[in-house]
DNA sequence: GTATTTTTTAATGTATGCATTAATTTGCGG
DNA sequence: CCGCAAATTAATGCATACATTAAAAAATAC
């Protein structure tokens, strides 16, 4: 575990703080010395700086001069816009992967997604429904063949991580989300792109609007 | 000129390298290493390496150990893709914007930005067309009030512009293009969100269509 | 007691040095 | 001549040192 961890610094102190950030180690919105961050990655500053300025350009930190990198909290707008743009991209991906003539085999990561996701619902196991939700999405996306698009999902879905676990256990059952997800693997194995992109785009619209109403109902301003 | 720039080194290497990248100085496709480039800037490697890594996550170049930095060439794929992505987030922008209420007074840029390219055309002036152009989008993104939307539809037109100043004398006259920004801006204007995602997304998907039909015809596989 | 200036502190921005190691060149056997 | 191994080169990754300067604290004036 220590000798074969053949990472460059920079590389561990991006993926090691980003962790930190997801579990809420660094908590949203405080801020942190690039000395401390050294201290606790045990490296010296200068991976540190790099991986801060990495994390800055992945939305996920703000760095300030002289106060620290600062973890971007993320409030109710910020979920409303980051919605937004996964809606619009993702219904895009459903549309273009429903082009591209997949055949069955092409599409079994999604459909397994789905079974994980009916699994783990019969058990009540909210942790696993959200990782093979997250893994449909993701599927989605690269199915849709556009790596903008993969990288921009990506670094969206990063920054929505914490508030989506936070609000993980506040959701209202997800029941009927997975009849969403079976119609869009529908759509785009009988290769009908817009009807892949029309359902999709209603399945996330839903998404955020429940995401939402649970921000303003707990009134979790800050993330 | 020397004495009041305030700007950190960081700073001023990436902003300098992404000038020299915009206007081709250093080519697509070519690596530079890290010493040539501080040695060219006149300072030490440290912020260079820096101003390296967030042009990497802006897309522009690709930091390879070793092998210096490497300024990303356009393919037609990555045309497509870009073109793609920015004509959902656009759409959702226009949508946006018509949902927000603006009176004139708030739409004046975007007026102005019409009739600079009406004027430019008029006098044959593609540079200035193109400039009036890009101005128009950006405000209407802007309008949206997204700001993800924003900083990625940003990043989106930086990676074209070397593409989009290589084609612009090779385009078709552009002259009915500006009657649908005018239609857009009126959707706007009155209020109507479905009508101006509509418009725009056609604009947008012809615009796409006449830049990639180039790339074609001219072979560009490159750029 | 409060506002203003001065002093102090300390975090950063940058340069530099050096070990590491990938890439290149050289040398050697076939 | 060609392929492969050893030696060399040089670019990077990282640590470190230090000047700069913003922020904080202290001192002073009001």
């Amino acid at each position: 575990m220590t000798s074969t961890d053949t990472r460059s610094s920079t590389r561990r102190a991006v993926d090691e703080l980003r962790e930190m950030i997801f579990r809420g180690e660094l908590g949203p919105g405080s801020s942190y010395l690039e000395t401390e961050l050294a201290e606790t990655l045990g490296m010296s500053r200068t991976p540190v700086r790099e991986a801060a300025l990495t994390l800055e350009a992945q939305g996920l930190v703000e760095v300030r001069p002289r106060r620290g990198v600062r973890v971007l909290p993320v409030s109710p707008q910020d979920m409303s816009d980051i919605y937004d743009v996964l809606t619009e991209l993702e219904s895009l991906a459903a549309e273009k992967a429903a082009q591209q003539g997949y055949a069955r085999h092409d599409l079994r990561v999604l459909a397994n997604a789905i079974d994980d996701m009916d699994r783990a619902l019969s058990e009540k196991d909210l942790k696993a429904w959200s990782a093979a939700d997250d893994r449909f999405h993701r599927e989605l996306v690269r199915l849709g063949r556009n790596k903008r698009v993969e990288s921009i999902a990506a670094m969206m879905e990063d920054q929505v991580r914490r508030a989506k676990s936070i609000t993980l256990h506040m959701r209202p059952f997800p029941a009927r989300s997975n009849q969403d997800h079976r119609d869009v693997l529908g759509a785009i194995a009988a290769g009908n792109p817009v009807q892949a992109r029309k359902i999709h785009r209603l399945h996330r619209a839903a998404t955020r609007e429940v995401l939402l109403g649970l921000l303003e109902k707990f009134r979790l301003r800050q993330l």
